[in-house]
DNA sequence: CAATCTTTATAAAATCTTTATAATCAGCCG
DNA sequence: CGGCTGATTATAAAGATTTTATAAAGATTG
């Protein structure tokens, strides 16, 4: 967490609510109540979200809007009492990612809030252990930062083993969810496989701290 | 322009009137009823946004939404009749970039439509890795400035490539997007053109830094 | 005809399978 | 309790198989 979120609202009472309600998320916040000051910050101090009140006193928020545009992307979420569907578009394709109209439930513009941060931070759902890293957009696994290689059979197994994390794993169930179902009297496959993951992603792989044996069962990938 | 654009609303009269809204900004449009169907599309071919409807027949919108976002960052609008915080809430958090309540104006969901089509945009802006640069409007690559011919085949398959970097696409996924779905069973094709585009564009062809190789899976842009 | 794509052949590389041996574990009996 | 025994497991390394790279010949297209 803690990204940056400029916001720039000219009414003190709302500045104030929206401050607080920022910084509940662990947000780092900062208010301006005039435009030139608020780009001003920008220029020197790049943020990853901006909450812009088109009721600006000192401008109008249309054209800050625009010359924000003119060269900087952070995203731009718009707060208006103006419910005209006119200052709605004008708004967007002035370049606003959102448009939100007064009143607006804090919920909702929380939720908002999140997902224009979320396209700015590609999505980061791995899988964790230890400092590896399992990435299965990329299908890309890390240990420390650094990219580990695996074979396919080597992923796959991870994979499975991580898709069920702490439950112990049968060799029947490995061989079958990556062989196929006509390979359960191999066990020796997994065996050999088990021990090059272990080989590439334990410390000491004689001494395994993730990639547990369960004697006579599987196997289990432990992480808690 | 002529943006794809992936429509799924299983109502009738609303899929006919957002076929035809869209139309009229020389979008593509692909309209679906079922998300079943919807899903099979995007994985065959992707998309440059979504229109959700949330309340389908044969499954949850929500379900739907966070199903989807496990493998595709697709830009998706949800249209829905629930005016509800949690509705909204919920569904932003599944992944989505913006809400449309209906009744909506046309002009404002056009407006969203085009404010989310823009910080997407991967089809508009140059790619580039290395000192090699790919420019999709003008289709054309250039190599430390210099311009590379590649024929049309090598050219789609390096856009695949670029617009899905970092990630392992299969060789089942670049023949259906180049040669088209009936020739899944030729690994060959694929295998020749990338030897050629690693002729034009690396350093040492036999060995690539970016063109990689994923074994038994198929192949990766490295960008990172 | 020229450019490109497809097909084919062969060599090289990577991975998987098999095997052998050592280590570990569990239960049992002296 | 301690050591024996058979089963299970770990691991390296050799062998087999699959996958891939690449050139070049043939086919296709416009």
């Amino acid at each position: 967490m803690a990204e940056t979120i400029l916001v720039l609202e000219d009414d003190p009472a709302m500045q104030s609510f929206l401050g607080t309600l920022l910084k509940t998320q662990q947000h780092q916040v900062y208010s301006f109540g005039e435009g030139i000051a608020a780009l001003q910050h920008l220029v020197q101090q790049p943020v990853d979200l901006i909450l812009l009140d088109l009721g600006l006193a000192d401008m109008d928020g249309q054209l800050w809007l625009a010359q924000l545009r003119s060269w900087c992307d952070t995203p731009v979420i718009v707060i208006s009492a103006r419910h005209r569907e006119q200052d709605k578009v004008q708004a967007l394709d002035n370049g606003a990612n959102d448009y939100v109209t007064k009143p607006f439930s804090a919920a909702e513009l929380l939720a908002r809030v999140r997902a224009n941060l979320r396209h700015n931070t590609p999505q980061q759902q791995a899988f964790s252990f230890g400092d590896i890293r399992l990435d299965p957009v990329l299908r890309q696994v890390s240990r420390a930062g650094a990219e580990v290689h695996l074979t396919k059979t080597e992923y796959d197994i991870l994979l499975l083993l991580m898709r069920h994390a702490d439950k112990v794993l049968t060799h029947n169930q490995i061989l079958t969810q990556v062989w196929g179902k006509t390979y359960t009297d191999r066990p020796e496959y997994v065996r050999v496989h088990m021990a090059q993951l272990r080989q590439k992603l334990e410390d000491s792989p004689a001494a395994p701290v993730y990639l547990k044996t369960e004697p006579g069962v599987g196997y289990r990938l432990k992480m808690t």
